[in-house]
DNA sequence: TAGGCCATCTGGTCCT
DNA sequence: AGGACCAGATGGCCTA
């Protein structure tokens, strides 16, 4: 495992480095590496923490539920999806605002748990140290090809 | 200022 | 029936 992590370590560098995710601006050099921040004190990390519904009351996000319903409901937003009148045989399941908005707060939940997955695959990719966090598609795109990498890495030895 | 990213709301569909 | 999942829409924030 050791040597293993010394071939990986020197492989990494030049794995990252070919990525197309790293074409980024000269003005990060290589410096030593580092993990992307995760840290909240990163401008986007900080916002999306003050954004999550468990830094946020609860009564809030349920006001604001009921702002924006006030507000959109009879938009065109809520005719483009809901245009059914031809098919108005499928029955639509009526929901009180009660479990509209209970299906909101899980939906919140739902949500951030999906962001902990990314954030803990950000952690497991190699990054170099940027002020910039992975986005989620980046993310994805460069745990693919890590996991190429790698597989390849282990055929080949 | 435009574009990217993200959080949130919402309605539809699937599953238990 | 109700929760989970999904995709579309929208608005806010940030950066080039």
């Amino acid at each position: 495992m050791e040597m293993q992590g010394c071939l990986v370590n020197s492989t990494l560098i030049n794995f990252v480095s070919d990525m197309n995710l790293m074409d980024f601006p000269q003005k990060y050099p290589l410096g030593p590496k580092q993990q992307v921040d995760d840290t909240p004190s990163s401008p986007s990390n900080q916002r999306r923490l003050n954004d999550s519904p468990w830094s946020r009351d609860v009564e809030d996000g349920l006001l604001s539920a009921q702002l924006r319903s006030e507000h959109l409901i009879g938009s065109p937003r809520f005719c483009s999806r809901g245009n059914h009148s031809h098919t108005q045989s499928k029955r639509r399941r009526i929901i009180t605002v009660v479990q509209r908005q209970a299906a909101n707060v899980r939906e919140r939940k739902r949500m951030f748990s999906l962001n902990e997955a990314f954030d803990e695959l950000r952690r497991k990719v190699p990054t170099f140290a940027y002020e910039k966090r992975l986005s989620r598609i980046e993310t994805l795109r460069l745990a693919m090809v890590y996991i190429s990498f790698m597989t390849d890495l282990l055929e080949n030895t």
